[in-house]
DNA sequence: CTTGAAAGTTGACTATAATCAAGGCAATAA
DNA sequence: TTATTGCCTTGATTATAGTCAACTTTCAAG
């Protein structure tokens, strides 16, 4: 359920530092001259934790991608009420529609964790959109990604239950380490992983609990420990469309 | 909720009836030449109520349009349950991703509605996407509609109760129409729109039961009849991010 | 027109998650 | 150290939708 699709650079390791935005995956068909551009013109800001990066309604004038932190992007009701859209972290990318298209940010985004973002101005995308054929395909693939995983968790709204889908973002998880089973952290605070789900915190608490007891995990803190990944698997993706491994945990073999 | 997004043709009238390829948004900035290759090699077939036109997993080897009938895409767990990710009326596409990306169906399509559907190789396509960069944008926009029009489903299943989902569906079936007010007609059978809003049959009916109670619209069968727009609005809007009317009922304004 | 099947509705009950309230725990500041 | 704060958990209650069953309506076939 996390962003992996998202645009993720560092997919071994489960909690990236700083990612090298050469790197992501977006660029892999710009030449030597363009990166260097992008590097002396992007901007490198450092954000404190709180700090709004972007409203809603706003124009969208960068393309986001995060090296360290944390960032959550929602939307929000007249009365208030937090939809939360999508809680990123390092290596991850946002506001990719703005690369192609000339919009106002559909949501607002608050860094939840202090960290460094770096901002390529849009322009400079929309120029390589035409010139480099490559990438105008890497953009349309970014793009039907994020469209992918957003089919994912609507079907996952209808069909699984609370810790079927802490079960399954837990999958997605471990999928960004190696080797099977293991101990991993949850990536930001319980409160955020219960938004970032759909839930509310007391939800996700007692669903968590459940998913303990049904799968024989291991929780301290912030601290996961799975024996048997398989244990996993057997009772969220029962309620999942895809068979296990599904095939966008998967993404190394990229489809 | 209805897939106006998705690439429709023919918005002003409520039920089109039979639409032209030529017409698609999608194909507006191809030439007549390519337009005519495309007439001569796209198939034209005719299906029956109950006919699968593609299964899930299946490699991907058209793009589909629907001339007229009605085409629903669902996705199916182990133990049958079905989840349905769109149900598609005339003017309406789908297998879009198939147009850039190698890929395989995520979902099953079934006819629910007699009629008639254009099959396009996806090799001419890949190729016009190549020699056509003004096309290749226009995927792109097609894909990121998708993307919006997904987010905000996504938003509805957190903040909106079954009465308010129907509320906006009715919404954005009116916005089809010209004019204010005025009657209309379910597009398809009452348990498909079900399905399509992610609900029971029966969770659907006591739900539309309320929406009548709470804004004065009229129901006899399939026809819709409603006074005043705002009243729904005001109910259904204000578990929304979006103020009234939101953007992308605006979809003439194009953006 | 009758008949049968499917769609749609309604009622009773259950499952799931949201809400409200209280308390526990851990990190940090005083 | 204690106090404070925010995160997290737990309990009790409520709201919402799902499930199962019975019934009505509609529509098409005969």
């Amino acid at each position: 359920m996390v962003n992996l699709m998202h645009g993720n650079l560092n997919a071994q390791s489960s909690q990236p530092d700083k990612v090298d935005i050469y790197l992501h995956p977006l660029f892999k068909h710009c030449d030597d001259n363009f990166i260097k551009t992008l590097g002396t013109i992007s901007r490198k800001i450092t954000c404190e934790k709180g700090q709004t990066l972007l409203f809603r309604g706003d124009k969208a004038v960068f393309f986001y991608l995060i090296r360290s932190g944390c960032v959550k992007l929602y939307r929000e009701t007249i009365d208030g009420t937090l939809a939360v859209v999508d809680i990123l972290t390092a290596g991850q990318v946002f506001c990719e529609i703005s690369i192609f298209e000339k919009c106002h940010h559909p949501y607002n985004a608050e860094v939840v964790e202090a960290g460094e973002v770096i901002m390529i101005p849009v322009e400079l995308l929309q120029e390589e959109i035409k010139n480099n054929h490559q990438f105008a395909l890497d953009v349309l693939r970014l793009v039907a990604n994020h469209c992918r995983q957003q089919e994912r968790e609507l079907e996952h709204r209808s069909l699984q239950n609370a810790a079927q889908r802490i079960g399954c973002f837990f999958l997605r998880l471990l999928n960004r380490r190696e080797g099977e089973g293991g101990t991993f952290h949850l990536p930001y605070d319980k409160m955020l992983v219960a938004s970032r789900l759909g839930m509310q915190p007391e939800t996700f608490s007692r669903a968590l609990a459940k998913l303990k007891k049904e799968t024989g995990i291991h929780i301290k803190g912030s601290k996961i420990k799975v024996d048997n990944i398989s244990n996993i698997a057997k009772y969220t993706c029962s309620a999942c469309s895809s068979e296990f491994p599904c095939k966008d945990l998967d993404f190394s073999k990229g489809r």
